[in-house]
DNA sequence: CGTGGTTTTGAACGCTTGTTCAGTTAAACG
DNA sequence: CGTTTAACTGAACAAGCGTTCAAAACCACG
């Protein structure tokens, strides 16, 4: 059911999808559901639940290696992550407007302790000279955003292998993150 | 009316506003909207048509101009724009899904022929030398993700002025595409 | 086969949805 | 002021919504 959900949310949205199309994907009438999940509400809550805890308890946090592999490992493993997940990470991105107020509080928290991470290794790099950032806070979004922005169009059976785009990304940010090179092009 | 229907999008989702809440914003009785807009799914496809429209039109294309300051001007102009409209933006990139097929195709047309005004710019840059990308569609997909993810935070009372977060995303983008120092850190 | 405990059904509840339209109200013009 | 045109109302429509629940179906165990 939960899968059922999942891929019904992504691809209409959760206000755009019934119970009774949950349902009809599982095989089953509407009412059967509330023995699994007791509204519709809960059914997004769970989902986008797990889905943040998971990602918070995959993440490596190798904090004695330096800080540049440290953030190497964080954008692979960012790319990697939700390329596995595309559809809960575009509901995690994309229905958090469809929480109610308690839901989304608890969301946005566990959404914070992720963007922290970035935040610190970040921090420290440009304590200990490795990094040239400019405001911690604006690199870390901006960070994150383009890296979820691959889920949008990233297909493992593309042009592009997984392990290409990785390489690619880590390339853009290792740069974003590095004092340019002093020169008139 | 559509201002209200606007603001009523962005803030709940197409599918979760009904034409009696648009009706009541406006001051008036669900009926006297269709005196406007034929049907609910014509008023968002002409709420984000409009905005793509405007978006291609405002777009500067000052192609004399060395890359380098194409690039800038394309960053600068794309924070700023998007400021002015952070509801628009936002239905336009959420919104997708609740759009009709032919509807949808429309708009994705139009977003292409923005993206592909950036990718020029990459290509020609690359070609030139001034610029070292990879692939050049991944990195006019990564940058857009990026600076479109601006809206999701930047207020304009916030900590940090419109120029300040342009001046900062610029100087990202611009590292991102130049060749990093040679020097172990 | 019979019995106990889960699951699922299918209908129903009250409510909301997008949309239509005859009838009322308001505005514009001579 | 009278008339024409535009705008809005308020009720109605069929359809769909999330959710509940008694009754039926299913399953495992003795």
């Amino acid at each position: 059911m939960r899968a059922a959900a999942l891929a019904l949310f992504a691809r209409h949205g959760f206000a755009a999808v019934s119970m009774r199309q949950i349902a009809a994907e599982v095989g089953v009438q509407a009412g059967a559901l509330y023995n699994y999940t007791p509204d519709k509400q809960s059914l997004l809550f769970d989902l986008m639940r797990s889905h943040m805890e998971e990602l918070l308890e995959a993440l490596p946090s190798n904090s004695a290696a330096p800080v540049t592999e440290q953030l190497e490992e964080f954008v692979r493993f960012h790319i990697a992550f939700h390329d596995e997940r595309p559809d809960l990470v575009f509901i995690a991105y994309m229905e958090l407007r469809s929480l109610e107020p308690d839901n989304f509080a608890v969301i946005e928290q566990l959404r914070g302790r992720y963007e922290t991470v970035l935040e610190s290794i970040l921090q420290i790099g440009a304590g200990e000279g490795a990094f040239s950032v400019g405001d911690t806070k604006v690199t870390t979004l901006a960070i994150i955003a383009m890296l979820t922005g691959v889920t949008t169009w990233f297909r493992p059976e593309g042009r592009l292998s997984l392990r290409a785009v990785q390489d690619q990304y880590w390339n853009m940010v290792h740069r974003m993150v590095t004092v340019a090179p002093e020169r008139t092009v």
